[in-house]
DNA sequence: TCATAATATGCAATCGATTGCACAATGTTA
DNA sequence: TAACATTGTGCAATCGATTGCATATTATGA
């Protein structure tokens, strides 16, 4: 019932020879005779033989593994960025182990622990907000030596490659469409944390409106949790304030989402009395009525970004590696939320 | 540069002890003294010590790694299935890696072996739909005794334990509801092509409407790839037909999306003139407008159910185990999208 | 024909942690 | 005090594949 698995040592058996041979036979090695290796192959095949990846990755140091922490997994932009890491890694051979923070720096700090007992060969990360700065964990990951790359949500305190969509382009990309539609007073909506993805959106907004002088005013800003019902709060917030504005601009898709429902249910017409962008392209972007106008952040490009730069760390094993940052261009998306008739 | 990683035996040197009695200590061992333990952990801590998972799993055979096949990571049904499964297996301390099957047998077959060489200590699976019935790599799976699980694309032909929603009912609560709210000419749309889950909703469909008596009509049934442009395709065809119908139940949401996208295209209004329903409760079907009425398949559930069979297999060692079902119950989330006036 | 080169294969150590068995030191009992 | 228990460690083998070095066999050249 528990069909013991071949190993190099039964080829070797059946075949007469040693094990040295067979393991050389089966990677091709020039010098095992081409006879030899034919029949070795065949055993191999008829035992069913299946190669123990962990042995070998002893032997070497190199499991062949790369661990991925996301905040999330179920969010379409990382489950994306994780498709275009296997996309690469796995044309090299290396398999991908993901694992989630959940936005916990406690559960961070346990799943680069268990990565680094899974011995990966290197770790790819988008970190959390963590409001203590505490960067122990990957800063240690560097110290032993390991490839580590960092995309999306990144910092600088951590020296290492990375990988991040430029955001500040991507907010001033926005602000400066809705400005061309005419918009003048324009809201804007970001995280009531600190990451520097929305950092940077915000930071866009507010050059945007000023190389169009339009002038910035602070009471424009809401900070929610960038999730549905951070939206939904801000918009009825906001329309309680009895403020004049002509355009909402939410640094994140699903606050888009809160507030053109929240809109609807007080009978505003998007994007006629007021125009609407959000921020990411989710899926569900394109399907909203009307769809909203978005910013693409290639997820699946910046996950063959960050591998590429992860095996260009792993392949330099000599010289100390000089920590590079790939910038992604944004893509702004026009959908009907924000186009004003005759515009 | 390369800080070589402490091992158990320069532990030992450190304490003039033997590396046995470091792993003792380590793994808590009750016949090490409580003094050598303690000077133990002081020590690997004073040399960053990281366990060697690799050297542990070769000798135990437990790489405490699980394999999950998905066609896709980037569908939120999916991720959260993953989810769920690794809410279960980091608890018990096992890590989990992830692969894609895009929805290709030949990939299919070439992930399954990577896992197996990554010595996984079993496979978790949705299977790819497979019109040659080319079951090998799986039973090869369980021919080597490694425990296999299945989740919701799965297929009788492999004796393994299965999760899976009860498809044929969430069918069959959609055709009734729709039945309830006074239509009587329901198309549906299914998969053009043979997978459980959809022959399951659309025999659920069938038996509804036998059930209240409406006849069932073959031109009804719209066969697409189940994705938007899928539904939008049926439902051009659908209105082209001049066929008359009162509801669409979509056996997926992202049909019944396009469906949504072509009605209004040609100003039919949902769901007063045309009730609408899908399946799945992907994220988007609560943002659309009108918010559609879908079926839960509580995909987290599904991953923890899946983990759960899946320990159940690899603690029971000795007996043969015989495959365990479960099958989850569905919901029927009804939204404007069917909710036909006055009733 | 003998020395040297080329070819094919074997030997044994190694990667790091685990574990059955042995054994020394101390404690306990009759 | 002899015989046996208990406690704490060490020895050495093991998991399976890889690889530097040694060796055996055959081929080549002078």
């Amino acid at each position: 019932m528990k069909p013991k698995k071949a190993t190099i040592h039964d080829i070797a058996k059946k075949l007469s020879i040693t094990a040295s041979t067979v393991s050389r036979a089966l990677n091709n090695n020039p010098r095992i005779s081409e006879a030899t290796k034919k029949a070795v192959f065949k055993v191999a095949k008829d035992l069913n033989y299946q190669p123990n990846n962990i042995a070998a990755a002893l032997r070497s140091g190199k499991s062949q593994l790369i661990g991925i922490i996301v905040p999330r997994i179920n969010r379409s932009f990382f489950s994306s960025v994780i498709r275009g890491v296997e996309e690469v890694a796995n044309t090299l051979g290396y398999g991908v182990i993901v694992s989630q923070s959940y936005e916990k720096i406690e559960n961070e700090i346990s799943v680069v622990n268990s990565l680094l007992n899974a011995r990966v060969d290197g770790i790819m990360a988008s970190i959390v907000d963590n409001k203590t700065e505490n960067y122990e964990h990957y800063e240690n990951v560097i110290k032993k030596g390991i490839p580590l790359v960092l995309f999306d949500r990144t910092t600088k305190e951590i020296e290492t490659s990375q990988v991040v969509i430029d955001d500040y382009l991507g907010g001033y990309m926005v602000t400066e469409h809705l400005i061309k539609q005419g918009c003048k007073k324009i809201i804007h909506y970001t995280s009531d944390r600190t990451i520097n993805i929305y950092k940077e959106r915000y930071r866009g907004y507010i050059e945007a409106l000023k190389d169009y002088n339009i002038p910035f005013n602070q009471s424009f800003v809401f900070k929610n949790n960038m999730l549905l019902d951070g939206g939904r709060d801000s918009t009825e917030k906001l329309l309680e304030s009895g403020q004049k504005f002509d355009a909402i601009f939410s640094a994140s898709d699903y606050a888009a989402a809160g507030a053109m429902q929240v809109m609807k249910e007080q009978n505003i017409k998007i994007p006629d009395d007021i125009a609407l962008a959000g921020f990411s392209n989710e899926p569900f972007t394109s399907l909203t009525d009307p769809p909203l106008t978005t910013v693409s952040q290639f997820p699946i490009e910046m996950g063959q970004a960050a591998a590429e730069l992860f095996f260009e760390i792993l392949d330099s094993t000599k010289k100390k590696v000089i920590p590079q940052k790939t910038v992604l261009h944004p893509e702004l998306i026009v959908r009907a939320s924000s186009l004003k008739k005759g515009k």
